[in-house]
DNA sequence: CGAAAAACTACCCAAATGTGTAATAGAATA
DNA sequence: TATTCTATTACACATTTGGGTAGTTTTTCG
């Protein structure tokens, strides 16, 4: 029995044409394909579809919100979003909100097809650009985390703050006087451009200075 | 002219099949393979290459050091880890260590060479199993993150302590008297489990209570 | 409607935090 | 060698923070 497929995109000319294109697979059939994304959750439902392609930019509700509805009500089933959009945010907030692929719309007939047979052996198909995006993401703050000049001491202090120890606990931690590591917090927020812990912590973890656990 | 390749890998055998794999591509041409990576990035510099491919476990120095080095040295030239591990910690080291690909071993030949073309092309190749665990990477926290029962005016004080306002200056932001504000502060203080600001502010970021920027 | 949850305020008090100034000693570097 | 950088400690002082207790007022929801 092939996959169900229901398809959400706005553009009804592309919309025929990718239920042709999807319909010539053996293993997929479009069960249904709709302009909008305002009852998916709904329509996965009413279909028991395996994948939906998503668009993202529709009236009503987008294909983010569209993603997240589907993935509450029914987590197993794939989404992949089939979209122009190529910023960070868009596609963020995709995966965050549960996409199990991202192609963008200038991708081949061919290479979107081998990304949903992709997706359903358990992939997580991208199109090259917003792999790329992916992979800069992790690489990112590594470079400017370095740029505070700060110490081998001081980042071991900041670390321990982050942790969410006191000036005393940090003091025996270190085997310091708490006087010392006063001293050294105060540097610390200097070279952060920070005036207290916790603004402290905050930018320790935002710039990777201090990794999670 | 074909690009220039750089193999690093231990197993004899395995880096011979790859040499007569990727020099049967006519715009690939392997300039020299090694069994360890210990001087990749003077390897590299030597034969002017535009791409390696880069085991993890070997001798001396690892792969995830030696993309380090070759990155460090020579940051336009693409590295695509080709290994068997496929557990997080080494997939992502190697991501923030600079690779641009990340291939299991259990690849066939033909998507190797797909994804090196890819890698070539711009792309970000990595195996369906390695996407799934980068997109899993961004979802993680997002689920338990509701689980601490923070009501929409502590979430709002919660999210001023960690912009770094100290209590006067969200009192004043939330428009309600400083002991409101220690009092939120106090009971947001208790659904986290933890006991000052510091701590609060390294939870909330971790469990995304708070999003950055 | 009536109970429960959330938001708000006030006051006291002990402890922690953050700043300034000052000084010593070893390490790194020019 | 001289100088800068780092780590260290000390003390005084003002402010902030965090806890406890106690009470009022909205909201929310069964």
């Amino acid at each position: 029995m092939p996959f169900q497929i229901l398809i959400f995109e706005d553009n009804t000319r592309l919309r025929q044409s990718l239920e042709l294109l999807l319909n010539d697979e053996t293993n997929f059939h479009v069960a249904a394909s709709y302009p909008n994304c305002d009852k998916a959750d709904k329509q996965v439902e009413k279909y028991n579809a395996d994948l939906v392609v998503m668009d993202i930019d529709m009236p009503g509700i987008g294909g983010v919100e569209g993603v997240k509805r589907i993935k509450n009500a029914n987590p197993e089933v794939k989404v992949v979003m089939h979209t122009m959009f190529d910023d960070d945010n868009r596609i963020f907030d995709s995966i965050c909100a549960g996409a199990d692929g991202y192609m963008l719309k200038n991708t081949s007939p061919l290479q979107l097809v081998n990304a949903l047979q992709d997706v359903m052996n358990g992939g997580a198909p991208m199109s090259p650009f917003v792999a790329q995006k992916v992979f800069q993401h992790f690489r990112q703050a590594k470079t400017d985390s370095e740029q505070f000049n700060l110490t081998a001491r001081e980042k071991e202090i900041l670390e321990l703050l982050v942790k969410g120890n006191s000036y005393k606990m940090i003091a025996d931690k270190s085997d310091v006087s708490i006087d010392t590591v006063k001293k050294h917090l105060q540097n610390i927020y200097h070279k952060l451009h920070v005036n207290c812990g916790t603004e402290a912590v905050a930018k320790a973890l935002q710039h990777k200075i201090v990794k999670f656990e």
